[in-house]
RNA sequence: GGCCCCUUAGUCUAGCGGUCAGGACACGGCCCUUUCACGGCUGUGACACGGGUUCGAAUCCCGUAGGGGUCACCA
């Protein structure tokens, strides 16, 4: 049997230094057993998936430097690759799993299960699907109606999960919902999707984040009501934020495209990645990835959640830049931080505001630095105190997150109307906001800064502004 | 809250019944150096707690505590 292992991200937003993390542990079991990495584009969120997602999911997962085998652009043997150009596969599968009495049909309304949920947690118990639709025997009849599939669970015994790392994780059947199969719109839910993908994929190894760990059930009973065999499960700790919460951006920057604008060596990154839980036998830390894959074994993975630290994933960065030569370092130096790319971005704001050119460097140094400086003096609007300046930066912060295009006309109506809706005005916003993302009070205009910056840049100099505000004692 | 997972220094970890509990980041000191870095040396610092099992537990078992995840027609 050939290894066969996949990584499955979802288009919906920036590429994930998660799915960088999940994605290198798969690649080096794959490489290790001479088998096949295969990514798969997990489009099936209708309102929340977009192309540009994807296209940066490929930019960052090539630089890093993890190539798949199959995938929707390269197409492969078991395409396509895109669950949304597989719908039929679902469907297929949802009825045959509807025939064999595996599943129903739900034709319970949004509202109604809002109001069992209230009314459950009102009442303290267990929430979930109360199975309403599961004894309905006029379904068929009712088909044309807008409905859900939903898979069947026994209502009694024990579900085994067997766990690579953990072994036999065991969950009463009955503590399990009956879980959508295939949503309204037809599109099924991850839950469909990931079973009959793996199965018609051939995936051999499930190896996947913590979190899914609970869902699994579910699936190994899908598995079971297809009559299939159920791949092996290998769920990695999740990556941490400092307070050991689940990586998340309001936290650490979490986008690929942050890593490689602020110019981490993608082999640097990695390198950090495989220490998140894993150790060489030989206990080095700085190794290249075919060292991992040549040693690669799950034994070696330690299952306490890994705390993120950029300090370190820094540290291992200075030792890989230091031993580039000269060339080498002149052509990543060039290939990002002082692009011709970016510096003709720079260029036009710059232009107008120096007379000389040896002027460039300490006006626009803020466009290539990292961190920058902020004073607390700066940073607050007369009239405002510093903490009601972090609160302001708080949900500044939130704001940015849920910005798609970053782009100056864009940032312009949204950082005005986030005035508006917190009864501010411009300029108790826009200068503070200059200081944060730039530490300087002077600087080309705000958003035609900001969009050169970039957004990851923006939110990790937000983030850091807010840290700042946060040591100043209050009177 | 129910269910599930996890637990060695601030952080990443080694350890898989007998070790002075080892390494790395960060932090402090010293050396190198015109400065700053790099580099070298060095120091502070950990087995969550309580019961067992055992001649002997960081290592095995059971509790407790703490942390995390999950309870969607999102993945």
């Amino acid at each position: 049997m050939t290894v066969r292992v996949r990584i499955a991200p979802s288009p919906t937003g920036d590429p994930h230094v998660g799915t960088a993390y999940i994605g290198l542990f798969n690649y080096a079991f794959a490489k290790k057993h001479g088998g096949k990495f295969i990514l798969r584009i997990e489009d099936t969120d209708q309102t929340r998936s977009t192309k540009e997602s994807e296209q940066m999911i490929y930019h960052s997962l090539k630089w890093v430097g993890l190539e798949w085998d199959e995938g929707p652009d390269k197409g492969g043997p078991h395409g396509p690759y895109r669950q949304s150009e597989r719908l039929h596969h679902y469907k297929d599968a949802a009825h045959t799993l509807i025939e064999r009495g595996e599943a129903y049909r739900c034709f319970c309304t949004a509202e109604r299960l809002d109001e069992l949920r209230t009314k459950q947690r009102a009442a303290g118990g267990r929430l979930g699907y109360d199975r309403h639709c599961r004894g309905l025997d006029n379904t068929q009849a009712r088909a044309s109606e807008p409905h859900v599939i939903r898979l069947k669970l026994p209502t009694e015994g024990k579900i085994v999960v067997q766990d690579k790392l953990r072994g036999a994780i065991e969950f009463d059947a009955a503590e399990i919902d009956d879980q959508v199969l295939l949503k309204t719109d037809g599109f099924p839910t991850y839950h469909l999707a990931n079973v009959v993908d793996d199965h018609m994929m051939q995936i051999t190894h499930v190896i996947r984040a913590e979190e899914w760990i609970t869902s699994t059930p579910k699936h190994v009973q899908l598995y079971k009501s297809f009559g299939w065999q159920a791949p092996e499960f290998i769920h990695m700790p999740l990556l941490r934020n400092a307070d050991k919460s689940k990586i998340s951006k309001r936290k650490n920057p979490v986008s690929l495209n942050y890593y490689e604008r602020a110019g981490f060596l993608p082999e640097a990154m990695l390198n950090y990645l495989a220490l998140m839980g894993w150790t060489l036998p030989d206990q080095r830390e700085k190794f290249p990835i075919k060292d991992m894959i040549e040693h690669f074994s799950f034994d070696r993975i330690s299952l306490g959640g890994p705390v993120f630290d950029l300090a370190k994933l820094t540290w291992l960065n200075g030792l890989y830049l230091r031993e580039l030569d000269d060339d080498r370092y002149l052509g990543v130096l060039r290939g990002h931080v002082l692009s011709d790319a970016y510096l003709k971005r720079v260029i036009p704001l710059v232009k107008e505001r120096i007379d000389k050119l040896e002027d460039f460097a300490s006006y626009a140094g803020f466009f290539f630095s990292g961190k920058v400086e902020h004073k607390v003096e700066e940073l607050v609007a007369k009239g405002k105190t510093p903490a009601e300046t972090k609160k302001t930066f708080e949900l500044l912060g939130e704001e940015f997150d849920t910005i798609v295009r970053w782009e100056a006309k864009l940032l312009d109506e949204r950082l005005r109307a986030f005035c508006e809706k917190n009864a501010l005005k411009p300029k108790e916003l826009f200068m503070p906001v200059r200081v944060a993302v730039t530490g300087r009070s002077a600087t080309p205009g705000l958003f035609e800064t900001m969009e050169v910056l970039g957004k990851e840049v923006c939110r990790t100099r937000l983030r850091d502004a807010i840290a700042v505000l946060a040591v100043v004692k209050p009177g």
